[in-house]
DNA sequence: ACATCTTGTGCACACGTGGTCACATACGCT
DNA sequence: AGCGTATGTGACCACGTGTGCACAAGATGT
């Protein structure tokens, strides 16, 4: 880490408050009353002051105000991985809406190695929460976060902890509904491509598919892991469709099933003639005209306007008991299976 | 805008150094000190009072520490449009360099539409700087800026005000290089589809097709604007490939290119046979098997270490003169060519 | 003319930290 | 013992803001 005393040239300092009040004739005070809505201030004065402040360019410093308050209005925000879609799509969703509440976003990147030390750094600041979307969080940063009274709020993955509120799709809901769809058009050989083992979304999503396949009386034929991502859907596709005889392949997330959809094409399989590719999550890319994916939906939108409902919630009350939200998915067809 | 007033129960406040001073037995300065790498503190106090930090979950108040010293090791990057991949990686390279100089950066959604609020809203904090990527900015906000002395840096666009350090491609030596090779291969008959007329960096790419193709005394057959996106880039393609005979497709980002290739194939051209396409950028998307994209590459790493150089000096010589950097771009074979 | 109420403003404090300064303590040397 | 020096530590201040409190001045009522 490098020193942060090596700046030789001291920064011209901000314009306060101060120097506000003496350019415009009047008290620290007013300057400070001219910025805050509820306060008593002549209404003159009050347009003198900010005339001054906009030549100025004052504005009040964020940070002095949130340490008397405190109260940063900064919510860390930190990301499985920034590299997949849904991630990237549910960041932007997720920043939309936090912006009207006067929060802002600082933004971890858990696929990044330096995750844990980055966040690390960044609960030094006061931060009025902590948001996860995905990813794994060592049990030590929770713990942590509920000590110094940082509310919690997880996307994507329960996370048993007091303090901590959850977002959450029935991921085996999900893959149920989609494995009954493909059952009742006369699929029998199912395969599955999996997420990382340690992601509860994956082995959720599995479960799911399992439940379906007994109901029905069928066995999964096949199944191996991925990353999520669309190189090893990929692989994990075409090792799948040149060893077994399958007409359908679950995949536990998009990106995995456009990976194998690419796999198919290249070996001759022709979808969705001869096999079912469906995928999960509904981002935008599985909509293309190229891909056409069926898919299930796990409603960016819905999960977001919860979190930040939750978030609302707790900032109103910090020490109510936690609560768990279950997002219901639901099929999405298209012209993959 | 919400009431700032409406929470109820407040929050327990953060462990202070006094707390901890008090519970370690030990005066407040000596747990400052304890924290503070350089200072002077017996190894046995040092040792007790990090223990007994520990245990209570203190870490010093980063926003105390840098109304102190004026720096608060927040960085404001502003992104023109997170929808846009190539956006998206950009941010994710920037935030991993950020983190090991100790700056945190808080995301500004250029694409969202409260995005100037949001912007004005952030200066509030004495942020260490603002960084962007693409996207318009107000010239207001600009000068806003320089007024209260936060450092600019601009990525993909320059900015000609004082104070602001820029890195761009050389745009137009993308498409000239990229246009050459399509011509040293037989091709005549472009049509080009550009992004928003705004985008310094879509005038900049035409701009290069023209230079080589006046080179080599062609002009160009049809063009049209689209918005960066796949969508329109299937829109754009579909309409000039309908309307014109063209041997070669010329857009403006990987976004619209992949847009086009997917319009040539659902129009039965067969690309590279009949058709050229080249993207600029090279997303990885670009790599994806499925496209295969023949681009220009705009080399990401090679920008956010340029932007992050241009950090670092900007801080240490907050006064310095404003500095370009102009990247050079190379041409990425692949199967659309 | 005096009392009461309303309205506006300045003073002073708290927020949590890092650093400077002066002071206390201990140690080595003559 | 006396002195100089090295080392450790406590008291204080600055950073920029919001706000409670007290007070001044003006308006209104009797």
């Amino acid at each position: 880490m490098s020193s942060d005393n090596e700046y030789n040239t001291p920064r011209p300092r901000r314009v306060t408050a101060q120097i506000v009040a003496e350019a415009a004739g009047v008290s620290r005070s007013s300057v400070s009353r001219a910025f805050t809505p509820g306060a008593y201030l002549d209404a003159d004065k009050r347009k003198k002051i900010h005339e001054v402040a906009a030549q100025m360019g004052y504005q009040p410093n964020a940070l002095a105000a949130g340490l008397k308050d405190g109260r940063s209005h900064l919510v860390a925000v930190f990301v499985g991985n920034m590299r997949s879609a849904y991630d990237t799509e549910f960041v932007m969703a997720l920043v939309g809406q936090l912006n009207p509440l006067n929060k802002w976003p600082i933004l971890i990147d858990g696929g990044d190695q330096s995750a844990e030390k980055a966040i690390q750094q960044v609960l030094r600041y006061p931060l009025d929460a902590l948001i996860l979307r995905g990813g794994s969080m060592q049990a030590e940063v929770v713990t942590h976060c509920s000590k110094i009274g940082v509310p919690m709020i997880s996307a994507g993955r329960v996370v048993e902890a007091q303090g901590v509120d959850n977002v959450c799709c029935r991921n085996a809901e999900g893959t149920r509904i989609a494995t009954r769809v493909l059952i009742e058009k006369g699929r029998k050989k199912f395969g599955y491509i999996g997420g990382p083992e340690a992601f509860s979304s994956s082995s959720g999503r599995r479960a799911g598919l399992l439940d379906s396949l007994a109901e029905a009386g069928l066995s999964l034929v096949a199944e191996t892991d991925g990353d999520f991502t669309v190189d090893a859907g990929h692989r994990a596709a075409t090792r799948l469709l040149t060893t077994h005889s399958l007409d359908a392949l679950i995949c536990a997330n998009d990106a995995t099933a456009i990976g194998a959809l690419t796999a198919a094409r290249d070996l001759g399989v022709s979808v969705p003639e001869t096999l079912s590719v469906v995928g999960f999550d509904d981002i935008e890319m599985a909509g293309w005209p190229t891909f056409d994916l069926s898919t299930v939906c796990n409603p960016i939108d819905e999960a977001v306007e919860h979190v930040i409902q939750l978030l609302e919630k707790r900032l109103k009350n910090p020490l109510k008991a936690s609560e768990t939200i279950l997002i219901k998915p639901h099929f999405v067809p298209r012209g993959t299976h």
